[in-house]
DNA sequence: TTTT
DNA sequence: TTTT
């Protein structure tokens, strides 16, 4: 009835861009994500959580996500199973992404990765704003949500 | 960047569906959302936030939600303002609702409101199935997501 | 760094309540939560997703939900991992919940399992204001938030 | 029943700290969350949303955010009213947030006001890790929970 | 199998 | 192994 997910975390490796027989572009990456807690041992541990994006997004993901950048995502919960090859059900709970935040560009924080982006450079705050190009395709604006509405002008309104 | 709500609470009065000059329908009604503690006099308190819905959705719910009722909600907060009569600039903050569940249907818990459905006869556990019909216009199934994505199946992962 | 579940679903058994080494409460359920489209054969699958409560919420949630109910859960994704007895690491994830509602009660809707309130007698309106009594133990308020803030009036605003 | 909100966006102005006459602290400041899609004009509009934090979220919120800096919030849609000198009712909506998350610190992104940390001096990559100090306050770990569950080992569950 |  |  209703299945909503909304995760902060850093990517543990960079994203994997497949295709369906179809041709249908899919992406998947790992967030780890640090429990909001200590353990028993006083240490911070974190959740590494699967995330699979499709399509348009899937592509953006692939082209400005990297192993280490911090990203927000929103998404459902899916579970599926399959039949391993010892014949036993193995279960796969995934977040199937709708919407992806990249919190830092390749430019930003400490995490210099040859961009060619001076130190203090950072541009105008960074990341979140994307444009800098350079992926594996071309996208017009990596930072737009993937199937949200159209505006309707709050002038309009009959209230 | 990133702006999720979910609310679940009972709506104060009917909805009303109004359209735009350009012929767009627009439903508001307001939910009252119980706060989760007690104020100083030991009394819960609710807030009462007012929900905007958009073409179908909004012919949905004038459709099938009444006063009373209980809705899960999923949306975003939107903030416009005008300026009154006065000429004092007001702020007016809105739930923009993309996904609306309805958690009780005219028949279930005590609300009957003349449905003719008999009580006991509750039906196949209600409301959230719909499909009743008896709104103001005709719909498949008011009960699915706006704009959400299509199934692929999972068969054709490539993972 | 941030991580947050909200889904509403139907319990697919009655929930087992059990006790730590430590004489902490845990109940474990799992909710049917409809897929928001329909799959190439135009059926509506569900995820079924496991959910897991602690202390108070866990005696509550024991006592109040029952196989068929419907909920709405908030929590944080957790995996877990254990190895098999065939050596195999084995991946849990789990909806840890901090906030449970119950959206029926043991009268509303037709799903009357013998909890002694008459068919039709359907009470004040249902399910999510609770108080009927009944369970494993005695509590106070079972739809109180588990660890939530208190009251601080409006008034003392600085602002 | 059920209140959730989840923002990221951008301080439109450093924090204010203010006490209640109690003595407890409560610091509110604006988020700017852009929207998700352009108006007619085809520019991006924001939302403006105003955030409140108690205690000792209040004073780390103090401590370390600023004007332009990026944050995650989670909280509930709070909406209190007053009457304003003119008699009439103005309504105020508010996130009160119970979690708060510096995604930026002062040293990453471009903003650097003056907090004595050299542009440039990139840190140890960033923010989110906070703990360099300089705020209004000492304490030990600002991006900690507020209030959330303490740890229960894994090992103990008895499923 | 994990990120900072 | 699943709910309606």
């Amino acid at each position: 009835m209703l299945n909503r997910v909304i995760l902060i975390g850093r990517l543990t490796r960079d994203p994997e861009l497949r295709y369906t027989p179809a041709g249908v572009a899919v992406t998947q990456f790992t967030l780890a994500v640090d429990r909001p807690f200590s353990n028993n041992q006083g240490q911070r541990e974190a959740d590494f959580i699967p995330v699979v994006t499709w399509r348009q997004l899937a592509e953006t993901c692939a082209n400005y996500l990297r192993k280490g950048r911090l990203a927000a995502v929103e998404g459902r919960i899916q579970v599926r199973s399959y039949d391993n090859n010892e014949g036993r059900r193995v279960y796969v709970t995934e977040v199937i992404a709708d919407n992806v935040r990249f919190l830092e560009s390749a430019n930003s924080g400490n995490r210099d990765e040859g961009m060619g982006m001076g130190a203090g450079s950072g541009g105008d705050g960074g990341g979140y704003r994307g444009g800098y190009g350079g992926g594996r395709s071309q996208q017009q604006d990596p930072f737009q949500d993937d199937g949200k509405p159209i505006d309707i002008s709050d002038d309009d309104l009959p209230f």
